[in-house]
DNA sequence: TGTACATCAGTGAACGCGCGTTCACTGATGTAC
DNA sequence: TGTACATCAGTGAACGCGCGTTCACTGATGTAC
């Protein structure tokens, strides 16, 4: 039957927002079309509708979450993000076993490489997400803030894979605090 | 047939060997068992004399392939590891393309949280890496080598992680070079 | 404003395919005598 | 040392299963008159 047209566009944002979480929770390939589908609350049929294939979808969603990734960082506060908050946040425990919520780098950033349509959309985030850390956060001196940037990502990312791949909890944490501690 | 027992043991070698390659170019789940099969020479069958399931392969593997790159990184030089070599191998473009050859961490880490079987194997080489590291990198400071090894580490996988999932060359380097100059 | 009908986002069964895994069979190796 | 035979790492076809994708069908919505 035909439906409200207002609810499909709705309804096409809720397949980005689930499939975004399944994906960075289980991976690419360990989440089915059909269960993403279940979790909006609808079968398999109309994915067809919404898009052109699953490598599709990966592609618009990455596009999507990145798009309110950075949105949400800008947000914190209106002019500057506090450094510490965002470290603190981003070395916690709570980000690593929510996975689902976090940081799309550091979940689905190595099974990216793989997919052509897929790295578009990655690229403009990193983009995005760079100049939003260079200009926002409160680096002490200016000149190299995007350097800075750069290498403070690249070890929280770094920190995030590590510890959450990791069966033992004291080396997961050293990890996670010896970063803290040298960018804090 | 019956087969000779040495050469036996070597395909055991050879199929951890080619799977640890496919899997880093490509994750676990998109390298299916008769393809690893195939790439050491052998069909699908023999499989499971060697291994129980994919899933002890994943594990059994992770363990081979890390127990190789702490020994190759150690072999360097008998004594001291020179760092920025290390760091200009790792944050290289060779590095970056040639992923079933180089880092463990940054091709498979992400991938990892969600097989208890291979977090194992992974605990224990992320370990003996930090050991390696910490023991035979010229640190300026002893005190704070450990730590110093952990954020360089940490660094050095985000920025190929990144770096590899982009689409954008310039961006890449930039990422690669900004890590560089700033440990080395 | 009321009626007739085209539209199209849904349903849910079915498709072919490749996956991980199993198994009956093979025949050179290694062993017992 | 030579012969008879058990062993077992292979082969390769077959299994059931879940995947991504397709399609005939449904019926409320939105439009034409």
């Amino acid at each position: 039957m035909r439906y409200p047209a207002n609810e499909t566009a709705q309804k096409h944002i809720k397949i980005l927002d689930e499939a975004a979480k399944l994906f960075r929770e289980r991976g690419f390939t360990n989440v089915s079309v059909s269960e993403i589908m279940k979790a909006t609350g609808l079968t398999v049929g109309p994915f067809y509708n919404h898009f052109e294939s699953k490598e599709a979808l990966i592609a618009e969603c990455l596009a999507h979450a990145g798009d309110k990734a950075v949105a949400s960082l800008e947000q914190i506060n209106k002019s500057t993000i506090k450094k510490s908050e965002f470290i603190d946040y981003y070395l916690s425990k709570t980000h690593i076993e929510n996975a689902g919520t976090g940081c799309i780098i550091a979940a689905l950033g190595s099974q990216i490489r793989n997919e052509p349509k897929a790295k578009q959309s990655f690229t403009k985030y990193v983009k995005s997400l760079l100049i939003t850390l260079t200009e926002q956060l409160p680096w002490s001196q200016t000149k190299n803030a995007r350097q800075d940037s750069i290498v403070m990502l690249s070890a929280l990312v770094g920190a995030v894979v590590m510890a959450g791949a990791l069966d033992d909890e004291e080396l997961s944490q050293e990890i996670l605090n010896s970063v803290k501690r040298h960018f804090n």
